[in-house]
DNA sequence: CCAATTCTGGAACATTCATTCAAAAACAAG
DNA sequence: CTTGTTTTTGAATGAATGTTCCAGAATTGG
């Protein structure tokens, strides 16, 4: 018998996202949100308890589109190196818009342990495939022999925060995809 | 006659550093900013103007400390390309606080125009000395000679602004060290 | 000492904030 | 149609925000 909700979920959620990207946590208010997401104030606060947990489900939503479109990049290729290349081709592509994990992660840090422990989750499912992969590449021989594969993929994901970082600061696209190439001289 | 004003500025510019590397401009409040600064409101607001006249004289003090440690650093070693491993060790070992730049860049990209302009300001000086650094490498020898001059400086900074964040995310120092020497590799 | 100026501390300001209350409207099931 | 539940809407809440006003204390130069 109840009212059916009128808005679908995933899609009010993208516009919080993109909300959160251009502003930040502290950035974005609660009016903004609102009006950007299309529905009621109270709808908001029904359907997602409060800003924070909202902002969290944001975050988890955002990081499971981006992680499978990390995934995705690194499958290709016939090496494993190809991937690794995708990997951070699509990175240097995709960076105009603000990254929410690099945004959250310089808003707080490791300050709030329910946010870290999102992190944690998404980061390991995100190293346990470049790790793979990076094993994969050295078998093939694509790879130096003699480096760890742990401080590789560390360095991997540094690239991808510094390319998203540069973006924000205005690099244009063939500077992003000069950073990937060097990148990818780094690791060979 | 008049009264002397009795905290030293570039102190209290610190302390509001402190906070502004920690919590950002949105979630730093003027209470707190007080509070560490050890002086009264109103000294704050006649000292400084506002919030955000205050947030940039803190960016742009610590760019200046910042900036004046780069140069050093760039200058060690007998060969120019010792200066830029040099250059890149010193962030990633102190890079545990976060950067007020990468901060800044995260949390209002290119949408202030005042804030932009001293990025850029602060930014061509550091580019020209990386540079130059990096031509006179190339010169010497310990540089890939194909290379763009420009792209190589890119990717250094990039990698600068990855370090801080994957500080800021908790990557510790000895997994800092190996991210800046996998980004020597990646120029050399 | 006097005068000028600025620092200090606290109260006061309007505004915005996140959040909630209350009533109206919309829908599904019987 | 009625009943029960939920969404919606708009106003209202109290707290916190950045900022300013004010009075008193402090310190220098004349």
């Amino acid at each position: 018998m109840p009212r059916p909700q009128e808005f679908d979920r995933d899609q009010v959620l993208d516009a919080a996202i993109g909300v959160f990207r251009q502003h930040g946590f502290e950035g974005s208010s609660a009016s903004m949100l609102v009006e950007a997401m299309g529905i009621g104030r109270q709808s908001l606060y029904n359907s997602f308890g409060d800003k924070w947990q909202l902002y969290r489900a944001a975050i988890e939503h955002y990081a499971a589109g981006e992680i499978a479109a990390h995934l995705a990049a690194l499958k290709t290729g016939p090496r494993a190196i190809d991937g690794i290349a995708c990997f951070l081709d699509r990175v240097a592509a995709s960076a105009q818009d603000m990254c929410l994990g690099v945004s959250s992660i310089c808003e707080f840090g490791t300050t709030r342990p329910d946010l870290s422990a999102i992190h944690d989750r998404c980061g390991k499912i995100l190293n346990a495939a470049l790790i793979e992969r990076v094993r994969q590449a050295r078998e093939e021989g694509d790879l130096l022999p003699d480096t760890d594969a742990d401080d590789t993929v560390a360095f991997l994901v540094s690239t991808l925060a510094g390319l998203r970082v540069s973006a924000r600061a205005g690099a244009d696209r063939k500077t992003r995809a000069a950073i990937a190439r060097a990148a990818m001289r780094g690791i060979r």
